[in-house]
DNA sequence: GGTGTTTCTTAACCAAAGTCAACGAGAGTA
DNA sequence: TACTCTCGTTGACTTTGGTTAAGAAACACC
């Protein structure tokens, strides 16, 4: 569908103009190595394993990473729309750790190692908003361990629904459990416990 | 005492040169604008609050970051020999949400981000090499969080005794508990747990 | 050396998550 | 429609951490 990739491009120009105004030829630039693709529901952009160089800009739908720690996946972080992946094997010539999927038909912009190379050597600026960027992704990531450890499981489901309500309604149960580092048993039983508190307090 | 602060210079060089190598004018201007102190244990290098841009790069001892949180504190990361900080405050233009005390006499190299700026414009590979090790560090905190969801207390210990020994003994036990999430009376618990574990499997 | 503070340990009790097992609702398929 | 598979819920029971309170041990400072 060429509409949805065309607003595809202007939305990661967008999200890139937040940080950093680009020149046309920046633009055209970005316009011409960027790739779309759409994937269906289910399928997996990133194997353990795999030697895979390619990053994901989510434009439309939601990505998922996880691991696989004893038979069980540990879902690590959900990606929706305009929120990017950069998997640490694209990064270190290491097999990947963990796996990459498609919680819902999604449509992504793909990038490869080789193009930010290029992008780095065209235009230098491009380095220092990475360099930004990837601090700015590290300190969310430490603020969210702090507030991991600070708080229980049951605070930590209220926050998620408070910050990402749409995202408990899009994505099973099951996925949501791990994200929060429990059982799916123990997060039914959280929710039943929200719902009675709900409840009571309603009767006051 | 001027033979560790030599030291130490070649200490942070022979650390850059661990992932790049340095021609002899990168070299000293790195010297030239280094500044080693000398810390007393317990002494606050960073304040909740405070705007600071430092930087700070560990020659020899511990520092210790941490938030205080309900009148807690809670550690999230410790700093020993040849380990950087960069808080994100000195990113930001923002007030610091946490402190960073030194858990044993100290040696450190203290950047400001004036420097770093300087350094980024004189050798831009210095801005790649930032990137790389930022990028480096998000890693590192997103295994870590990985690790953490999938771990009891009681494995999280095991796992800090296995691949830092020595930080059990350097540190006392309330902050150690902080950091693997629990409170010290927990931490007590665990390390009972594990000398029974031990001493019966001694018996088998 | 004594005094007080900080740190660590212990115990008793409670709340909450893990485990195991069973059941039920819904989606998809034959 | 009946069968199957996945997902979510529930219950009984166990394990573990939080809480509170008390004391012991280590440390620092006079």
């Amino acid at each position: 569908m060429e509409t949805s990739k065309e607003s595809g491009k202007n939305a990661l120009i967008e999200y890139i103009e937040q940080y950093m105004p680009l020149t046309s030829e920046e633009k055209s630039s970005l316009e011409g190595l960027n790739l779309f693709r759409e994937y269906k529901k289910g399928e997996v952009l990133l194997k353990e394993g795999a030697y895979s160089k390619e990053t994901y800009f989510v434009l439309k739908g939601c990505l998922r990473s996880y691991y696989i720690h004893d038979a069980e996946e540990i879902t690590t972080e959900f990606y929706t729309e305009l929120e990017g992946v950069s998997p640490a094997c694209s990064q270190t010539d290491e097999a990947s750790e963990y796996f990459i999927d498609c919680v819902e038909d999604s449509l992504v912009s793909v990038g490869t190692q080789d193009m930010e190379e290029d992008m780095f050597q065209k235009f230098p600026r491009f380095e220092s908003l990475c360099r930004i960027l990837s601090e700015k992704l590290l300190l969310k990531q430490q603020t969210a361990m702090v507030n991991y450890k600070t708080s229980s499981p049951e605070q930590r489901y209220l926050q998620l629904m408070e910050t990402n309500p749409g995202l408990v309604h899009r994505v099973p149960q099951y996925q949501i459990a791990s994200y929060l580092g429990i059982k799916p048993e123990s997060l039914s039983r959280i929710r039943k416990r929200i719902m009675q508190k709900a409840f009571s307090a309603h009767h006051h």
